[in-house]
DNA sequence: TTGAAAGCGGTACCAC
DNA sequence: GTGGTACCGCTTTCAA
């Protein structure tokens, strides 16, 4: 079993010092001499140290654990799994936990023992928000809160949609796709994604002199449900393109599309707003906006330890990293580039 | 922010008791009489009284959290998802919280700072896994251990893979199907469960005296890698049906299949061993294995619990409860009735 | 710049 | 059955 472990008396002990000016040199705010520190921190390594968690929080404040909650609806993508491993990463590197939330994980009583809470595609009304909230868990959302929620959330990281929606219009226009029609989540998944993206095609419809042609399914939209949104969506005859907004949809589209004559990739164009890593990043016949949940994950974990650490900057509403694989291409451009 | 915690002091004064005996009623084994047990009882939930985690793990043993552990390779599919968020609903009727663990995570010396963990398709040779196990963590493991770690897992729990399997192919050959083809994961992904249904393939094959024709891919296969996969397996001319393992194989190789002027669901069989649920448990076209993971991973924190609890019954080694749904039909056939 | 002591909220051990 | 007390490992006063 495991070793019993080493507390910072036994460093104290080793470098003849008190226990208080250990944990000031460990963890402290640079009260003690960069010398002692610098001891402090060489017996620390060698004699395998590491912070007991439940002791600070029992004194201090910090639990060293940060939380992730994720809609129940939302869990049939994997770009929740990818984006809850970054997430676990990121808190890795922060020397905290990860602790997994369920909502209808809502049996008795509990409090959450985290310091703060990420809050993936929160969506309007969902109770565990309110919860989280109540609590006074401090929480950073990975795409625009509700409004209700928009005064009690720390901070959001967003992926810009509009413009990567536009982007994507854009290109299959210069392509020569003339008509571009549209598939989207219904409203049980309302998160501002789903709002952004839908809007930016209304309204780049708008703008080209288009008749714009959407439907929405939902977020679990059987075979048949999809093949259903697919058809309206594609039925006008000038309808020379198609972008699937859910992760997946565009990919399980060809085989609708193939069974209506139509074939993907030369005279139609076909493009996914949240792509599949397998499925449809990996599809030559795709042009394929590539959220990177994995990074996007991460990077909400250091924002949400910048406001535990008390960043008051006013940049605290980000734009993740993320890229698009034009059809055909075999390399992702950045956002970054792209932008320029 | 949140309001300041009900203690355990609180309680006693409430009460007109001592500490210890409040502590005792609240969770010792049964010292206190059963009226101030009940009395106690009453007081705490009035007083919206939670256990402190960090003050119990301080003093006694437990930490109040499980972990989990999902292979990297394994995260494309949403299988693994439900699975964590069983497991964490299972772990909250613990009143544990869940841990997700990474295996990235790896920076710098870190203790887990769990009371057990849910190793899900332990791969042989996984860094992780033996971190864990030098760690001491008591480790469940959902699907059967590498021979390595097998003296070091505490017990285990997995679906009747086989027995599974079996059923989907008499199934297809009391339809009428003759030959099926195979396609599965490669060995990138060695677990238990590929082990186990591509062994009890060829078995089958053998007992009925039918070629095999099995074909590998990786589990993360794109489009073009699916599809040789899939067009090597039909090749056969008397293949009359496709039985795919991984997740999703099956939904995808509807629209490979069709290209080949192959139509599935009348003259040629199609098979999910390991069922997404929009695209394959909701196609009538699929006889589908539902390995209700959800279901899976509460069970499997259930069994966690209990091995922490000191359980040595020697049913340790459980099934988990799953189903099958068969082509055509819209309901779901739970393993039980159909093990009649 | 450093040290001593108190105390966070429970549990374990011992008396009664 | 119940109560008193030490103590888990750390952070936080307050003194030196």
């Amino acid at each position: 079993m495991s070793a019993r472990r080493v507390t910072i008396v036994e460093i104290a002990q080793h470098v003849g010092l008190s226990k208080t000016t250990v944990s000031d040199a460990l963890h402290g705010g640079g009260r003690v001499s960069p010398a002692t520190a610098a001891k402090v921190a060489a017996a620390a390594r060698e004699l395998g140290y590491v912070t007991n968690r439940a002791a600070r929080q029992l004194r201090g404040r910090s639990v060293g654990a940060l939380g992730i909650y994720i809609p129940p609806i939302a869990r049939n993508f994997n770009f929740y799994m990818e984006f809850a491993f970054g997430a676990a990463h990121g808190s890795a590197e922060h020397d905290a936990d990860l602790v997994l939330f369920a909502r209808d994980a809502d049996v008795g009583p509990r409090h959450f023992q985290v310091d703060g809470v990420i809050a993936v595609d929160p969506l309007p009304g969902d109770p565990m928000l309110e919860r989280l909230v109540d609590a006074g868990i401090p929480m950073v959302t990975a795409g625009r809160p509700p409004e209700a929620l928009a005064d009690a959330v720390s901070a959001v990281i967003e992926a810009p949609h509009g413009d990567l929606t536009r982007l994507v219009l854009d290109h299959l226009w210069e392509s020569g796709y003339a008509r571009p029609a549209f598939v989207g989540s219904d409203r049980r998944f309302y998160s501002s994604w789903a709002d952004d993206v839908r809007r930016t095609y209304v309204e780049w419809c708008g703008a080209h002199s288009v008749a714009p042609s959407a439907f929405d399914c939902p977020l679990d939209a059987t075979a048949d449900e999809l093949s259903t949104a697919v058809r309206s969506a594609v039925r006008p005859s000038d309808v020379d393109a198609l972008v699937c907004a859910p992760q997946g949809f565009a990919g399980r589209s060809i085989g609708i599309l193939e069974s209506l004559g139509v074939h993907t990739g030369t005279a139609f164009g076909l493009a996914s707003l949240s792509s599949d890593p397998t499925t449809e990043l990996g599809n030559p016949r795709i042009t394929a906006v590539d959220l990177a949940p994995w990074t996007f994950g991460r990077e909400s974990i250091v924002l949400l330890a910048a406001v535990l650490g008390g960043d008051q900057h006013d940049h605290l509403n980000r734009f993740a990293d993320v890229g698009v694989r034009i059809a055909g291409e075999t390399t992702t451009r950045s956002w970054e580039s792209l932008q320029a």
